[in-house]
DNA sequence: TTGCTCCTCACGTCACGTGAGGTGGC
DNA sequence: TTGCTCCTCACGTCACGTGAGGTGGC
């Protein structure tokens, strides 16, 4: 029989079969007058064997080997049994991931196990595009630094302050505004406003100390963001938290 | 900071990162005097970032794209999701064939569905290695032209001719192991026993009517793998068919 | 003459892993 | 001088899919 046959009947592509053709799965069969190759049943029994092979994730590299014994495949097939418990694992947790970031409305650039912090350490309201840059990458970052843990703490603080009915949101879009030459007052009103909502967050215990790298790092990338009247800002902070430390 | 800095920071390899800056999903950072490149905080941001849609499943083609904006991923989440819904029922599937194939002690060679049927329609004792393997391309050929339902038939039809005490073993080494050269009275003994076996079971409702494709190449498989006297016991077996039809 | 089927290269897929071979800093 | 770290090619992975370009049978 002709390939098209062969390969209807065994449930493949005429590919598949010229495939396994090339890797010496499948011995070539002769050739009639046209050139054409002409199959015997006993090929298609191959073929159909070799098949369930590949569909069972046996790799055709082993497949010749198993044709010839097909009852010496059980390491094989605890290997392939392993693989695939852990592909399922980690395709379910994908899904689960998927609904999770859905469920709180967040985006997936960041991990999923945080979804449900995310619109809380994000700024409400309308902000740059720049702004908005800022806070995913300085979220990014912490998402490798800081433990769930970490930021169910944060994200319980940040929940006290606005029931205790602080305008969080309003004066970080005012931090995040603030033009380069904002007036000396400006930025320092601002300032002291942070100072009272950071001052409990700093003495609480569940805050999340990071470590020396992770503050740098921070602390640098916030530099090639903000403007000088913002960095007068966080150094006003620092300042008035060591005059209070 | 080095490549492998941050590669540790972000989870991914040194050669990760290069890659994305090979498809230019990562910006190429300044290079020190050294010509090692010099990453940002930001760029660590950028790549944790990336990491993070990479981890979900979203290709690295379209994480360009979503970078800019990562809320317009949910038709990405979307495919993503239904894709891997299927890949775990294919792999769910997988791990409960090879369940099947071990509790009933059969080679993968067959589809996993019929695993239960196997032994059953395989000659149990020393058979020749030539014997085996006519069998099991019969049985892969079958496997194709067979529904469930009708395997189910035929084992059923087996279990009750074994429980009646026939000897169906016994015959079928006998066949196989029949040499060319057989006298007469023996193999028309074989030919006249089988057809005691088989009556019952061409006049059964349940048995599978093969289709005139299926049984042509069955034919033509049986005749590459047996000598003239097993073909002999074949066509008398046919003959007398034929005068009971 | 026109489709249709078969054929043989040979590149593309996807996200990197893995050497090969070379160079700068301690 | 010897490791160690960084660098740039460039091939390999896995099982085919997908054209490109050509030929024989109705």
């Amino acid at each position: 029989m002709r390939s098209d046959r062969m390969a209807r009947l065994a449930g493949v592509t005429v590919r598949t079969i010229r495939h396994y053709h090339q890797i010496g799965l499948l011995p070539e069969p002769p050739r009639s007058a046209n050139g054409y190759r002409d199959y015997s049943a006993a090929d298609l029994a191959t073929l159909v064997r070799i098949h369930s092979f590949a569909e069972l994730g046996i790799p055709l590299a082993e497949i010749s080997r198993v044709l010839g014994d097909p009852t010496a495949t059980d390491d094989l097939l605890t290997q392939i049994d392993e693989q695939a418990e852990a592909d399922i694992a980690r395709l379910t947790a994908r899904r689960r991931d998927i609904a999770a970031l859905r469920q709180n409305g967040a985006a997936p650039d960041l991990p999923a196990s945080l979804a449900r912090y995310v619109s809380l350490m994000t700024t409400a309201g309308s902000v740059s595009a720049e702004g908005m840059q800022y806070e995913r990458e300085q979220l990014a970052l912490l998402s490798r630094f800081v433990s769930v843990d970490g930021w169910e703490s944060i994200a319980r603080t940040l929940e006290d302050l606005r029931a205790a009915g602080e305008h969080l949101d309003d004066l970080s879009r005012r931090f995040l505004a603030l033009p380069e030459d904002a007036p000396e007052d400006e930025w320092r009103a601002i300032a002291e406003e942070m100072m009272i909502l950071i001052a409990p967050l700093a003495s609480s215990e569940g805050f999340p100390p990071l470590g020396d790298e992770a503050a740098a790092l921070l602390s640098q990338h916030q530099k090639t963001f903000l403007n000088s009247a913002q960095e007068r800002v966080l150094a006003r902070i620092t300042e008035l938290a060591d005059s209070q430390g």
